[in-house]
DNA sequence: GTTAGCACTCGAATGTGTTGAGTGCTAATT
DNA sequence: AATTAGCACTCAACACATTCGAGTGCTAAC
C-alpha cells in the first residue's frame, strides 16, 4: 500500500505526537508538528481518508485521532528509520555485559535487566537453542554419603547440575566408574536425543554395572531435559503496572501468561530472525492483543540463537525500542560466542 | 486490654463478616451474625464504644464498621485459635514437598508454589541462615580448556558452584591440586567467616602454588558469598492483581519493594520465631502499611531457620492462612532436615 | 485541490435530586 | 443502670440534567 508523501507525512505525525502524548491528536496541532503550509481543513480531509484506509480512528466523534495497529504497522514498515545506538550506548551495553560473563546464563539474565533499564519496558530473554548441541562431558561430584551431583556440559556453552541420591554409599571409586562409563557412553550425544528410550538402551548395555546405575542415569537424563528446555529469563515485570492506560484485567492476563514459562518459551522461539516489532493484534497469543512486542535475535558464530524481546503498550518508541534491542542483541551474541570458544 | 465477654463477640463476628464479605457491617446484621438476643440500638452503643476505643472505625458516617488494625491485632492475640490442618491437609503437603526433596533450595521453591497455591496470596520462603554454616567441601569440575566450576559444599546442604577462567590452560593434575590445598585450607571453616581478607592470608600461606590460585580463591569465595546471602524464593506475584480494593499505586510499591530480594530478605530475617502476624502499619517497611504479613520459621534439627511468609491484603482469614503456614513449614524443616542428614 | 465558515457531536466536568443504609441521641421501659 | 423504641440526621451512591469546548464533517466559495 503506498500513501502519499503528505498523507505518510501526516501520519508519522500523528504516531509521533501520540507516543509522546498520549492524547489523540486534533487536526489543528497538526499543521505545526507535521510542519505542512495547508490549513486544518485540509488536513481534516486527510485525517478522514487515513480513517478511510485503517490506520486511524476516532476513540469518539469530536476527539482527535489515535494509531491503530494498522497505522503502527505502516509506520514501523514504511517509515520508520531505525537511529542506530550510538558509540557511547554500545560501550555501555558492552561494558554491563563484560562484567557478567561467566556463563550464558549469567549474561541473558543480565541482558534482561539491561533491556528493562534502558527502555522501562518488560524484558525477556531466552536461551540458545539447544536442538544441535552435544553433549561435551559428564561429571560427578560427591556431595553426602550417598549423594552426588551429576554435571552435563553442553557444547553450546550450557552447564547444567542435578543432585541425586543413591541406595548405596558412594565412593570416589564407584564415581569414577560413573564418570567413565558414562563420557563413553554420552560424549558426543545431541542433547536433544537423551530420552527414555535412551537411557533405558543405554542402561541395558552396562551389564554387570547396571546395578549402580540407574540414579545416576536419571540424573543425567534430568539435566539433559533441563538444558534442551529453552529457559527464559525475565525482568521488569513491575512495569506492568506502569502502564497508566490499562486496567487490572488485561494485566492480570499477561501477568498470568509471562509467568507460564513454557507458553512463553513457545511463543518467543517463534519471532523471527530479524529484529521486528509484533503489533498488538497480530500477536499469536490473545493475552498480548493489547501489547507490542519487540524482539531480536542474537548470532552465535552466526547461527541464530535465542531471542531478546521487550514487552510494552502498542503506544512505543519503536525506533528507539527496536534499536536497543537490536544492539543488546548483538553484544549478548558476540559475548556468548566468545565465552563457548573457550 | 480487657473487653467484656460481649464486646468480644461483636468485635468477633464484625471481623468475620468483614473478612468473608469486605463489606461495612452494621448493627443491624449483628444481631445474628453474633447471635445475640439484644436490640440493634444496644449493639450500636458497643459499636460506639468499640469505635471509641479503636478497634473499629466507619468509612463514613452513614456506614458500617470495618476492623483497624488494632481491631485485628486483638482478634489475633485474644479470640483467634488455630485450627490444626488436618491429615489429609498434612499428606498433601507432604507428599507434595517430598517429590522435590533434591535439595534445600528446591523444595523452598516448592513451598513457595504450595503456599500461594493454598492460600491465593503471594507467598515467600528464605533459605536457611548460614551463620553457623561450614564448609564441608571444595571439589572443582573442568568446564573448558581454561574454565573450570568451583562446587561448594555447606554444612547445612547448601551447594553452591562458580564458574571461573584461569589464564592458563587447566588440567587434571592443577585441578586435583587446587583441590588438595583448598580443602585443606577450608574444610570446616565456617562459611561467615570466608571474606577479602581471609581469602589474603589464605593465598600468601600457598607459597609457590600461588600463582595458580587467584582465580579458583576468588570463585570460592563468590561461592561463599552466594552461600551466605539469604536467598528469597517467592510465588504468586500476579496475585498482587487480585486485590480488587486497592489500586495501582500501592501495588506497585509492593512490587518493587518485593523484588529488591536484598531489603527484602533482611525484613524476613527480623521476624519472630513462632507463627505470627503483623498487621498493616506494624510492618517495618511502610511500603507494607497496607499489607499483613503472616510469616513461621521452619526449624532444621529444632533450630530455627528460615522463614516461610505470606503477604495478603489486612483483611485476611487469619487463622486458615496462619495455620497453613506452620504447617508447611513444619514440613519444610522436616524434609530439609532429613537432607542434610546423609 | 484548497480553504473559510458553520452547524453539529459528544466526552468530561459540574451540578441537582433522590434513595436508603446506617447512625446517634433521647426519652421511655425494664 | 442497662436496654430499647423511635426518630431526625448524615452521606455515599446513583441517576439525570446542564454546560463547555475540542474537534469534527460538510458546503460553498476560491
Amino acid at each position: 500500500m503506498e500513501l502519499t508523501a503528505r498523507k505518510q507525512k501526516i501520519l508519522s505525525a500523528v504516531i509521533e505526537s501520540y507516543i509522546s502524548d498520549g492524547e489523540p491528536v486534533g487536526s489543528k496541532s497538526l499543521i505545526s508538528k507535521a510542519e505542512l503550509s495547508v490549513s486544518s481543513a485540509t488536513i481534516r480531509n486527510e485525517l478522514a481518508e487515513l480513517t478511510e484506509l485503517g490506520f486511524l480512528i476516532q476513540p469518539h466523534t469530536s476527539a482527535g485521532r489515535i494509531p491503530t495497529r494498522l497505522g503502527y504497522r505502516y509506520y514501523v514498515d514504511n517509515v520508520l528509520r531505525l537511529k542506530p545506538v550510538g558509540q557511547s550506548g554500545r560501550d555501555y551495553i558492552t561494558s554491563v555485559l563484560s562484567r557478567v560473563a561467566e556463563s550464558p546464563e549469567s549474561v541473558l539474565q543480565a541482558a534482561a535487566s539491561l533491556m528493562t533499564e534502558l527502555t522501562g519496558l518488560i524484558a525477556l530473554a531466552t536461551t540458545p537453542d539447544s536442538e544441535d548441541a552435544r553433549i561435551r562431558k559428564i561429571s560427578f561430584v560427591q556431595t553426602g554419603a550417598s549423594s552426588a551431583m551429576a554435571v552435563l556440559i553442553a557444547s553450546n556453552g550450557i552447564i547444567k547440575t542435578k543432585l541425586f541420591r543413591c541406595g548405596f554409599l558412594i565412593t570416589p571409586e564407584i564415581l569414577e566408574v560413573f564418570d567413565k562409563a558414562l563420557n563413553e557412553a554420552f560424549a558426543g550425544i545431541r542433547i536433544s536425543s537423551v530420552n527414555q528410550p535412551f537411557i533405558q538402551t543405554a542402561a541395558a548395555g552396562f551389564g554387570e554395572l547396571s546395578f549402580f546405575m540407574p540414579s545416576a542415569l536419571l540424573a543425567i537424563k534430568d539435566a539433559a531435559q533441563l538444558a534442551k528446555e529453552i529457559g527464559v529469563y525475565h525482568s521488569g515485570y513491575n512495569r506492568l503496572l506502569h502502564v497508566g492506560e490499562s486496567d487490572f484485567v488485561p494485566a492480570r492476563r499477561i501477568m498470568e501468561f509471562l509467568s507460564n514459562s513454557h507458553d512463553l518459551a513457545r511463543m518467543l522461539e517463534n519471532l523471527p530472525l530479524k529484529t521486528a516489532a509484533v503489533i498488538g493484534q497480530e500477536n499469536s497469543r490473545t493475552e498480548l492483543a493489547e501489547c507490542s512486542v519487540v524482539s531480536s535475535r542474537y548470532l552465535i558464530d552466526s547461527n541464530p540463537s535465542g531471542v531478546l524481546a521487550v514487552v510494552g503498550p502498542l503506544r512505543l518508541d519503536y525506533g528507539r525500542v527496536m534499536s536497543i534491542t537490536e544492539a543488546v542483541a548483538e553484544t549478548v551474541g558476540d559475548i556468548i560466542g566468545k565465552l563457548i570458544e573457550i
